[in-house]
DNA sequence: TACACTAACTCTACACTGTAGAGGAAACGC
DNA sequence: GCGTTTCCTCTACAGTGTAGAGTTAGTGTA
């Protein structure tokens, strides 16, 4: 290969995967490939990350320090939406990597710093402990599902060949409801469809009773 | 090979392949292996199914046709609560196979069954088209990232050498808010944790704007 | 019964994957 | 100059999905 001695930092390949990640997809990703970009022997690789997985869990960890932090602004309202809406973004300028992210079953310390901010919010909003936990946890997963979903291309209007296809899937009369919302599902608005479910979050967030929970359960309001 | 003749059959397939999907997961699962416990040379598996991912197809579409559907009751948010639920079933019942539908990327006609129940659901409930859309997307979507996070065990107590490595991981103070709910974080309640997660959707729901919405974009309330 | 036909299945092979293990070459400390 | 360490390469193995050709078994027809 090249033979460049030094060339190679462990900086280096976790940005040159994460590249790579972004352009091709978690599918399209190799050892072999990155190598071959970096111009040397895919063992070499090896040498400073012990296995893909290592290398992976590296670049998630790139991925989530560089997720953007906006300042409080003292409306907690605010804030969780400009943290999800930042955790959004990283999912633009990474779209590979996000989607491998989302899908990584290995724990991400580094998520730390985005969770912090989103606890620290609800705490100081008046948020009980297990109420804020919970809160994050659904905040997060519908932030992510969403960026998933857009990425995969679920929020593009359907194309004619799609929306086709989709009719052709009611066939019969079985599916009524779906039927009469054919416009609406085929012309999604990513972003207004996005401030919605936050929305709902938040005025469901709201709702929901702030007195302390006991431990084994929940009690179901009502 | 065994060499039994009219022992592989379409349906037959994609039943072992739903089962070695739900003991190994998707990275244990190959076409190989399928082949081995049918006791076949691999590609005839490829006689009756022109692809693994064709094969998969199936199997996503054999996973949403046996997802449980509760009548409905008249109460629209039994009803949501209890499709919910049984998609939440769904997963536990078949791990592999559910954890592999939610991160395929390809369109899945099955869904239709449980679709067409949410948006009736809602529709009758009074809900404008393009609320009920926005709706069902974050209810599934939820549920579904809620389900996964139960498979991959992030909603099971954390165990001592767990709770080390999280405590270890906030060495330094940088997460106060993090450090404060630790044992809240490692103390999780599956069921209590849904249900409560579900409240919080319902009731936002319950109280976002059930107005139309311009078609060009969502106004934020306030 | 003989033969053609077709459906069901196997065999071989290719290009690809992650990575263990050994070996080589360059840089550094003395 | 010489050992030692660091960095990298080479080869190899067991695994993957699947194209393409070959084989066998069962059926329909004469």
């Amino acid at each position: 290969m090249s033979g460049m001695r030094g060339t190679l930092s462990r900086q280096g390949i976790v940005e040159a995967a994460m590249g790579l990640l972004d352009r091709e997809g978690e599918a399209g990703f190799s050892m072999r490939k990155l190598a071959r970009e970096l111009g040397v022997d895919p063992m070499a690789l090896y040498h400073r990350h012990a296995s893909r997985r290592a290398l992976m869990q590296e670049v998630m960890k790139a991925l989530m320090l560089s997720c953007p932090l906006p300042d409080p602004s003292g409306d907690w309202r605010a804030d969780v939406r400009g943290l999800c809406q930042g955790l959004r973004e990283l999912a633009h300028r990474h779209p590979g990597s996000f989607r491998a992210y989302v899908v990584f079953e290995d724990w991400v310390p580094a998520e730390h710093l985005l969770h912090e901010e989103l606890y620290a919010t609800l705490l100081a909003a008046g948020f009980p402990a297990r109420d804020a936990v919970r809160a994050v946890r659904l905040l997060l997963s519908y932030t992510e599902s969403f960026a998933v979903d857009e990425l995969t291309g679920w929020l593009e209007p359907l194309g004619p060949r799609e929306l086709h296809a989709l009719e052709a899937s009611l066939a019969g009369g079985a599916f009524p409801a779906i039927a009469g919302l054919i416009e609406t599902i085929a012309s999604p608005d990513a972003e207004a469809d996005f401030a919605f479910g936050l929305d709902v979050l938040l005025a469901g967030l709201g709702q929901v009773p702030r007195d302390a929970v006991p431990a084994t359960g929940y009690q179901q309001p009502k």
